[in-house]
DNA sequence: CTGTTAGCGCCTTCAG
DNA sequence: CTGAAGGCGCTAACAG
């Protein structure tokens, strides 16, 4: 117990060097396995760390080599199926390849995205993988990682204006199918509640509906496109409100996304109509509850997991720089077809 | 272009001070907004910060300070609701209280879950949360944050065998009222589906559901206490199980948690069976499927967010040297009868 | 009000 | 095969 037993301090390699009469180089060397180190070195260099709990200090490391091993996650919000779906594949990918993810939800507000991403600047993240707020129109907060070389890949909600790489899936033709699917149904009335129009899958799924109608000859009835949100109580809201209106009640209705689907199943249910006899219902995702609902869901099947796996590999390719050039994965999506749009 | 022009190199505070031609250390004060720094020098220095994009290191600053902002959060599985909603409550506190949160998921393995801490130790993570995964018996990998004064806060799923701070819900008592309700309302032969043993909160809600049968004087049946996990899936399996045995159909069943019961429901259902005529069932969570399913599941309300901000709370108290003590924090639950269970 | 100095813990040339 | 030295970017005494 000399007077220099700092007892609540951490033990560093100085520490392990010092008892055992070596310099810290070959501590350091020992440790990561260096194959110039002795064996006998490199054993004991190892007792000893293991005896006293010792821990590289990674901030320390990062420091010297300027780069983390972390990357940033921004999603507008942690608790939807999708988005925890989504870093749960960004997680299995970056913890396998010695990845930390700092994860953040902006709340779907513009100001505290770009604060998020001063934070993320400052901790040096090796690499951004952001799903946009819905309320993001301007991008200068990304060009900033962009224009200090980190990479930065977007999912699921692309940004308008700004070049660089992407997950997403294939909204339009997903929208298309699934409503090419209704009018095969035998379905002619059939609305669409989209999503916020800054956001680009919301936009591409209308984009796939109109086609569709187009194509089959079917009218665009504009009071049958109503916006919406993205969530359960969005769907409910608008689908009241709908059933309040003077339009005549769609034979069909297409909604932007499963949960959305959901409010106005339930609120249909609880006017009691019958679904799909009075009206068909699909949506878009394929959410756990999906399946729960009575009648069972149609849905376009987006892989929320893959698409995780996917972003972090194009951001592991640029961070090495395998790759330099901008890279959009579209992955296809899968029409799930269940009762709620079968016409009986 | 000077020769000594490293275009991509990120600019420090060096530079700042260098073009200022004043010292680092006062253009480090300048911008952390020093009292004893001249406005005119003050605003230079942050004319020319912003000028550059300048963001601090926070990794260079975490070195010599010995704290990083940063809190390690490890759940067994990311795209649970209970979970992603926690971490939702866990990020908000955190993001306003200027900390990062890293997050990890064990998927439910002992080995992931002992090599993820050793990854947190290396970063420097100030203090962790925790929800352990269900293989682990040994805590050894926790009390090396502990003996390294590095706070752990356990969450929903508390360990045996370790003291520390910890944010739950009242299972036994939540277990006990659900079960009450099942005998208030007539039925008796009552099952539970449970949970592994060897995570606390399965353990407490079978003891509450013993309890409430005790003192109703119902008998227990070994039988009908079904080991079961988490998820629908498990739910499913041991439905079909019970289905296919010798065993009786009770009148009523508890699921440890609403994926379960949802499992369950769908299978019965399935079978033809009548929800809540023929079987009765209870659940715990209150998941969004709770009230999507048909008839709608009775169930616990365990507020998943408001746990997050609290495990939060508790953290930020002890890396702050408030609170040294062991606080365990037990949030109430609430009923929420729904039709799943009511006698008609 | 501002500058000088000395690290935080680690890694990697460059010498032996 | 190993050691010495310097520095990553920032901060906080300690001096002016």
């Amino acid at each position: 117990m000399a007077k220099t037993d700092n007892s609540n301090r951490e033990v560093t390699i100085s520490d392990i060097a010092r008892e055992l009469s070596v310099s810290k180089s070959t501590v350091s060397r020992a440790l990561q396995g260096h194959h110039s180190i002795g064996d006998i070195t490199k054993q004991a260099v190892r007792e000893l760390a293991a005896k006293y709990n010792y821990h590289p200090n990674a901030i320390a490391s990062s420091l010297f080599k300027k780069s983390t091993k972390t990357i940033g996650v921004i999603v507008p919000i942690l608790s939807h199926y999708f988005f925890s779906t989504a870093i749960a594949g960004i997680e299995e990918l970056a913890y396998k390849s010695g990845y930390k993810v700092i994860i953040c939800q902006s709340n779907e507000s513009y100001e505290r995205e770009v604060d998020i991403t001063r934070t993320l600047l400052s901790a040096k993240v090796d690499g951004l993988i952001v799903s946009v707020s819905r309320k993001t129109e301007d991008m200068e907060h990304f060009n900033l990682f962009l224009k200090k070389n980190i990479p930065v890949i977007f999912f699921d909600r692309l940004p308008d204006g700004i070049e660089s790489s992407s997950v997403s899936v294939d909204d339009f033709s997903g929208a298309y199918k699934i409503v090419e699917h209704l009018i095969q149904q035998g379905y002619r009335r059939i609305a669409h509640f989209t999503g916020p129009q800054n956001v680009t899958n919301a936009q591409n799924r209308i984009r796939g509906y109109i086609k569709a109608l187009t194509d089959y000859q079917l009218p665009i009835e504009e009071e049958l496109i109503i916006e919406c949100g993205f969530e359960r109580s969005h769907g409910i809201e608008t689908a009241e409100n709908l059933l309040a209106s003077s339009i005549e009640l769609p034979e069909a209705i297409f909604a932007v996304c499963d949960p959305v689907a959901i409010g106005l199943m339930l609120t249909l249910k609880k006017h009691g109509l019958k679904i799909p006899q009075d009206v068909a219902v699909a949506g878009f995702n394929d959410d756990p509850t999906a399946t729960v609902i009575d009648p069972p869901l149609t849905t376009v099947i987006q892989p929320a997991f893959e698409m995780g796996v996917s972003a972090v590999e194009i951001l592991l390719d640029q961070i090495n720089g395998n790759v330099k050039s901008i890279v959009k994965n579209v992955h296809s999506t899968d029409l799930q077809i269940r009762k709620s749009s079968i016409k009986s």
